[in-house]
DNA sequence: TATTTACGGATATTGTATATCTGTATATAA
DNA sequence: TTATATACAGATATACAATATCCGTAAATA
């Protein structure tokens, strides 16, 4: 039930990348460090953010990674399924078919009714992280900091 | 992300038990094989079922569970909970302290933004599961399944 | 009294998340 | 042009949690 801990530090990253100035990059190594979680093991979920197009990477020295859209087109939901891919917290495992009641094929053409409300809850949960997005993230934390972190650069 | 299996065998199992005849129980072997799943690891979702005061088990000869309640006193989010605790989805180990930037503690009273917005979705989801309840459950298969298969005994 | 059951604890097994390692291609800075 | 820093892909190791089994005990009933 619980989700990998790669979502927080890849929701972490995509929200300094969506603080960073016009243009700049931030290279896994500064990002892990700014974290304080292992570089190698980030790459591989920036990697996977890549591959959705939700960050750009880029090669060579000074290459890095920058988003690749507008932080308020990227919401938490964009994120997550592009970590855990869209998998339901709920796997049916149709253990209703298991009875040693005969019934008939046909009643099991419908998914099974504790499934689809699992689904149903699912879905609850994915409309409100479809609804926030990096900037909506970005402007709550810079209005919490107090001004003098930010001026620093 | 992911819920135990035992979730899926325990909200099978409720759903048969509240559909038993008063007074009668089934049990675990045969709802185990009813199911078609391991009888002693059934058995360990179905004592937390029971520690949580949603099934009443009887010891000996003739033994077995049924519900401790009403049907329409328990919620789907009962059963879950007593199997998986209560668990957020989200597991915030709270990076962002870990920055090099001097920021006061003061900062980290409140919760992490991130961790807040996925809390908030974690209570979309048990907000549909606490609506529902196993005799909604119950009625709504009773309502799919032929006439022949019910009357059998 | 014998048998059937839940119960609790300990242990094994499997699978997945976490983490690291190695090598390669590529872009940039010097 | 060269050295360096970076992303990227794949293979492998490690740690931990889910899954499953086993055993001994207590209690209830036929």
């Amino acid at each position: 039930m619980i989700l990998r801990n790669q979502i927080e530090w890849a929701l972490h990253c995509v929200s300094l990348l969506a603080a960073l100035p016009e243009g700049k990059r931030l290279a896994t190594k500064d990002l892990a460090q700014f974290h304080g979680v292992p570089k190698e093991y980030l790459l591989k979920a920036l990697q996977q953010l890549s591959n959705a197009g939700l960050v750009d990477g880029s090669i060579g020295k000074s290459g890095g990674y920058k988003l690749a859209k507008p932080a308020e087109k990227i919401t938490f939901l964009d994120v997550i399924t592009a970590i855990e891919g869209n998998k339901s917290t709920f796997n049916c495992t149709e253990i209703r078919q298991n009875s040693p009641c005969k019934i008939p094929k046909s009643a099991f053409k419908k998914p099974c009714q504790v499934a689809r409300v699992m689904y149903r809850a699912d879905e609850a949960w994915r409309n409100v992280l479809r609804e926030i997005t990096i900037l909506d993230l970005v402007k709550q934390v810079e209005s919490e900091v107090p001004e003098e972190i930010l001026s620093e650069n």
